[in-house]
DNA sequence: CGCGGGTTTGATGATGCTCAAGCCCGGTGG
DNA sequence: CCACCGGGCTTGAGCATCATCAAACCCGCG
């Protein structure tokens, strides 16, 4: 390949760098090799859409962040239906965490629902991660806190909330994911039936 | 004071700092120094029965470590209903991780189900020791992870599973705190009613 | 024009809540 | 020793929320 046929696609991952950079920088600040380093550690891997990240027994042996695209998180309940746990977008770090930490297989799906480009750290480049940069465990510390902060947050409002205030606190909240993703998987995220979702919007 | 005078204390001290060292050791080793420092940075704190560690309002600022005792951490719905989040026995760090990580006031109510015996460690003081053993952002890290994996489980459980499934997993899964909480506050921390959980128990 | 995914509508029914009443039982005081 | 209290637990009738199932609709697309 040529110098200049590769200048968009390096450009491209140069964006795809200062993405992800400006979102570790928030919370830890790296030298330039420490960040020679940690790109090293990193894939590149590109989902088309409808293509799995992450299957039911599958261990998940990885933290993604996504740079491009709109991932789907979501488990089969005993009548195989499918229960939308998170949608994850842009500047989005992802993993199913439960088997990450036992290393048991899976319960959830992880699929993308756009064309979708994320950076993968594998397991074991994370112990590498940690025990070259100790300060990726203080990165890590706070994004654990900040996603369980989030969680437990959902959990209060799932329990606390009636589904029609569950509806209009999500168009508020996050507007944006309406548009891209159907009408049957945000009724799932928000813990009801399509048809009852349906009814809550016709009301009014 | 004399040694001999001081040697019970000393010794219940010890019991105390071995509990919490046994909780910690499971994910990083500290030098004897090191432990010392860590050690400086505690307050040994008691709560009598009834009395409250965290009301709504207040900021948490700190982590706590269950030495003895059982709290219990609860908000109060739109009609000042009381909804259980968490039983912590001993052996048990925690914290209302939303509010000390953004710094708001917190929704939550934690108050001591029995008299209770805990170690606190303020937010300056967790910041100091992640500033004097690093390795702390990696317990820290660890610790977060997997009280995430096991609210993720709980909040998968409150949607999958129904009421009654969710009763009789509980007495299985922690027995113990049957005996140590009435019922009403189990109902509660399963997502019932007083009433519909005691249906359940006189259904078989 | 017909196909198919997504969405809506309506009838029916289950799950679990509300409210009110009564029960059980240990503690307290006369 | 009994009477009364109060907290926790139970019971029952009626009801709200939300699920299920089946049918129809809408609309872009081949």
């Amino acid at each position: 390949m040529s110098k200049s046929f590769n200048l968009n696609l390096d450009k491209e991952i140069g964006l795809n760098e200062n993405s992800i950079k400006a979102n570790i920088v928030k919370h830890i600040k790296l030298t330039d090799s420490e960040w020679d380093i940690f790109f090293s550690l990193l894939d590149n891997k590109t989902y088309n859409k409808g293509e799995f990240v992450l299957k039911p027994g599958e261990v998940c042996n990885f933290h993604g962040f996504i740079l491009s695209g709109f991932l789907r998180t979501y488990f089969l309940d005993k009548k195989e239906h499918e229960i939308n746990l998170v949608f994850h977008t842009e500047d989005w770090w992802f993993a199913d965490i439960a088997s990450f930490v036992s290393e048991a297989p899976s319960k959830l799906n992880i699929v993308a629902m756009e064309d979708t480009v994320v950076f993968i750290i594998s397991r074991e480049n994370l112990e590498i991660l940690f025990e070259k940069i100790p300060k990726f465990e203080r990165f890590f510390r706070i994004l654990n806190q900040r996603t369980f902060a989030a969680l437990m947050g959902r959990y209060i409002d799932e329990i606390a909330t009636p589904a029609k205030d569950r509806y209009f606190k999500f168009i508020e909240m996050r507007p944006t994911i309406l548009n891209r993703v159907s009408l049957q998987h945000i009724a799932s995220f928000l813990g009801m039936t399509k048809e009852y979702l349906s009814k809550i919007r016709s009301d009014k």
